[in-house]
DNA sequence: TAGTGGTCTAGACCACGGG
DNA sequence: CCGTGGTCTAGACCACTAT
């Protein structure tokens, strides 16, 4: 292991084991050089990936000291959902329900805080995971950002996987949401009216621009999101 | 702006752009060195910085390349209810339901993968925010982990606080559904019996213990979680 | 003012891995 | 083999900030 290593896990195995407490203070840069017969340059190394962490907060004058533990912070890796599928060893397929070009309009333009002229390609969408109904997705792609997509059947890739291609990177804002399904959803995903679904809603930016917006929504009983924080992990 | 994040940024604008495609190659260290006037070491700290982020991979021999885009990992953070309240203006406070010492029982035991004579403390815990019930909490406390919960009332601290004062770091899995209330669930939640509800459950554990295992229960039409993820950001 | 972290240099040696 | 990234050194100067 390389001695930044070394440091970092001595550090984090003092920290995690509750030997030093949130407020500690580090001994300063040049005493764990010292400490550890190497440069300060490598000893910065290490509290600076501990500082990143958020396991330590670093003060110039004052020193290095432990932070306070934010167990409540959360974070999940949501894979796209043939993505997920397929690592899980599940059949996936999909049909496109409807595509169709038109403009935006008012409600949904304040909504995602564009233009309600603007030319939208909007698509419906379900996905089919071991031979049930596991989401309908909704999907609103601008036409201004993403001109190909006119073009675009969708027959043989899904939307989200084409966009990944299409677009090279992205700012992305999600909400989960509880609702219930109505009507033609719970028909489409083979379930009762108001059934509890989880809804995930998805808005992709590039430089600043509406990509798309896209809401998935998920059967209760056969869909939940999963994911493990570990301030430990490396 | 220091050297390293100069280049930091103008690499990331070159591939948010798409300037530099998926699959690129990065010019070699010593080039970037030459280019920037600036030693190797920064320019190394510069592309590991950007390799940390998944914007690009580094290989030995070969070189560094655009890394592929994964828009579709998801970062969120979830305060704990409290603080979360606080933080967007809004009056929070609780009350203790149920509090009671007891055995684990084989179902759960099962389910948290510890043994079922494990004496443990279970709360059931009202939260209330602006006045309206906002979550109903659901705890197991592992007596042997945290030996102290046996003595606190939680009067005047919601559990989840006073753990995070008592246990100094962990490990936590999440898993978000949704659900439909039951009748105990929508009377104390103030709700329709059917109504959707958003469900997180999260499972602690220290040094492979399991400190706690809670189940936070949200009526759908006042709770939502929300996170952006900015692979560009800082 | 003095102590601390933030950054940088101009080298060096090593580990890895494709040819 | 030899080009690449991974790590490290022994300094250096600067920026910030508590006192």
């Amino acid at each position: 292991m390389s001695i930044y290593q070394h440091i970092f896990t001595d550090i984090e195995t003092k920290i995690i084991s509750g030997d030093w407490r949130p407020g500690d203070r580090i001994p300063v840069e040049h005493e764990l050089a010292a400490e550890y017969r190497c440069s300060r340059m490598t000893v910065s190394k290490a509290l600076s990936a501990l500082a990143e962490r958020g396991m330590i907060v670093r003060r110039r004058k004052t020193g290095s000291f432990v932070a306070s533990p934010q167990i409540d912070r959360t974070v999940m890796d949501i894979q796209d959902i043939s993505t997920e599928a397929e690592l899980a060893g599940h059949e996936h397929r999909f049909e496109i329900l409807a595509r169709k070009i038109e403009r935006l309009g008012e409600a949904e333009a304040q909504q995602l805080s564009e233009p309600a002229d603007a030319e939208i390609l909007r698509l419906q969408c379900l996905h089919i995971v071991d031979g049930r109904p596991n989401a309908i997705e909704r999907r609103i792609i601008m036409l201004d950002a993403v001109p190909r997509a006119r073009e675009e059947s969708f027959a043989s890739i899904p939307p989200g996987k084409w966009l990944l291609d299409e677009v090279p990177w992205s700012k992305a804002k999600h909400v989960i949401r509880a609702v219930s399904a109505d009507t033609t959803t719970a028909r489409i995903l083979q379930t009762e009216r108001g059934e509890a679904c989880l809804s995930l809603i998805r808005q992709t930016w590039q430089n600043g621009r509406t990509v798309t917006y896209v809401e998935f929504t998920h059967p209760g009983d056969r869909f939940q999101f999963a994911g493990t924080f570990h301030p430990t992990a490396n």
